[in-house]
DNA sequence: ATGACTCCCAGTGGGAGA
C-alpha cells in the first residue's frame, strides 16, 4: 500500500499535473493540500476517470484539503473536532484498514503575529485529537503540509532560518508532541540523500539552487512503522513547468 | 533588501504563502 500528500497549491491550476502524477504513480491514498477551490468546483469526474474516490473539504481561495482513494473511504471526519475552525484544513478517513488524517498545518506568518498564535492552538487542539484517534485506530497515519522544518537538517540555510517561522523552537516542540503520541517520521526511518527538502519558494531560482525545507511529512503509528518500507519525496514534479512550490512525499506500506 | 514568484480576488493593486 501507498500512500502520499502532496500540497498542490491551486487544484484548478494543477488538476493536469495531478493527473499525470498519479497515472505514474497510481498510490492507493493521497492527502492534497491548499485547494484553493469550493467543494462545488472539485473535479470528481477527472478524478473518478482516474480511479480514485474522492472526499473533499474545500474553502474559497485559501486552504482547503481532499483525500484520494483507490478504495473507497469510511469515517470521514473534516476538521478537529470540537475545535471550532473557519479555516477548512484537515480530512480523516479509514481508508483499507488504516486511519488517515490530511492536514494543512497553519502557516503561522511570523513569530509573536495573531496567525503564529492560531498556529499554537491549531497545533494543541491537533494533538490532543491525534491521541485519541491513535488510541481508536492503532494502525494510522497523519501526514499533510506541517509548515514545521522538524530539525536543522531540514532546512537549507539553518543559520538564516534560525527563529524563523517553520523553525521556531515553539513550533518544533509542538511537532516532538505529536511524534510523542506515539508517531514516527517514515522519511527518517531510512538513510536519505543529504540537502532533502519538500518545499522551495519560487523566488530567487530556490530549486535551482536547491534551497529549500522539509515541510510536508508522513508520520506513521507505532503499529504501522514494521511495516513502511519506503518513505521518499518525489521532485519531479518541481521540475514541470507551472509547478507547485511544494513536492510530493510517498511512504511505501508491505 | 520590507525584494525576488505564484495564486487569488480584485479591478490597473494587495494579501498570503513559506
Amino acid at each position: 500500500m501507498k500512500i502520499a500528500t502532496w500540497n498542490v497549491n491551486s487544484l484548478a491550476v494543477r488538476l493536469p499535473h495531478l493527473l499525470e502524477w498519479l497515472a505514474a504513480h497510481p498510490v492507493d491514498a493521497l492527502a492534497l493540500q491548499e485547494l484553493k477551490l469550493t467543494d462545488d468546483k472539485f473535479p470528481h469526474a477527472e478524478l473518478q476517470a482516474a480511479g480514485y474516490h474522492a472526499q473533499c473539504f474545500g474553502q474559497r481561495t485559501y486552504n482547503g484539503v481532499a483525500l484520494l482513494t483507490r478504495e473507497p473511504a469510511q469515517d470521514v471526519v473534516r476538521n478537529i473536532p470540537g475545535f471550532a475552525d473557519e479555516q477548512s484544513r484537515v480530512i480523516a478517513a479509514t481508508v483499507q484498514g488504516v486511519r488517515v488524517i490530511g492536514a494543512y498545518f497553519p502557516n503561522g506568518q511570523a513569530p509573536g503575529s495573531d496567525k503564529f498564535a492560531y498556529k499554537m492552538r491549531w497545533l494543541e487542539a491537533l494533538t490532543a485529537w491525534v491521541r485519541q484517534e491513535l488510541a481508536a485506530h492503532p494502525s494510522l497515519v497523519l501526514l499533510g503540509d506541517f509548515n514545521i522544518a522538524p530539525d536543522d537538517r531540514d532546512v537549507h540555510d539553518p543559520v538564516a532560518w534560525a527563529g524563523q517561522i517553520h523553525c521556531t523552537d515553539e513550533e518544533r516542540t509542538h511537532f516532538r508532541a505529536l511524534v510523542g503520541c506515539g508517531l514516527h517520521d517514515a522519511f527518517r526511518l531510512f538513510e536519505q540523500p543529504p540537502r532533502s527538502w519538500s518545499w522551495w519558494d519560487y523566488r530567487n531560482l530556490a530549486f535551482r539552487k536547491n534551497q529549500g525545507l522539509r515541510i510536508d511529512h508522513i508520520l506513521v503509528s507505532e503499529t504501522l512503522r514494521p511495516r513502511v518500507s519506503a518513505c521518499a519525496i518525489d521532485k519531479e514534479p518541481r521540475r514541470r513547468e507551472r509547478p507547485s512550490d511544494h513536492a510530493p512525499v510517498i511512504a511505501t506500506l508491505d
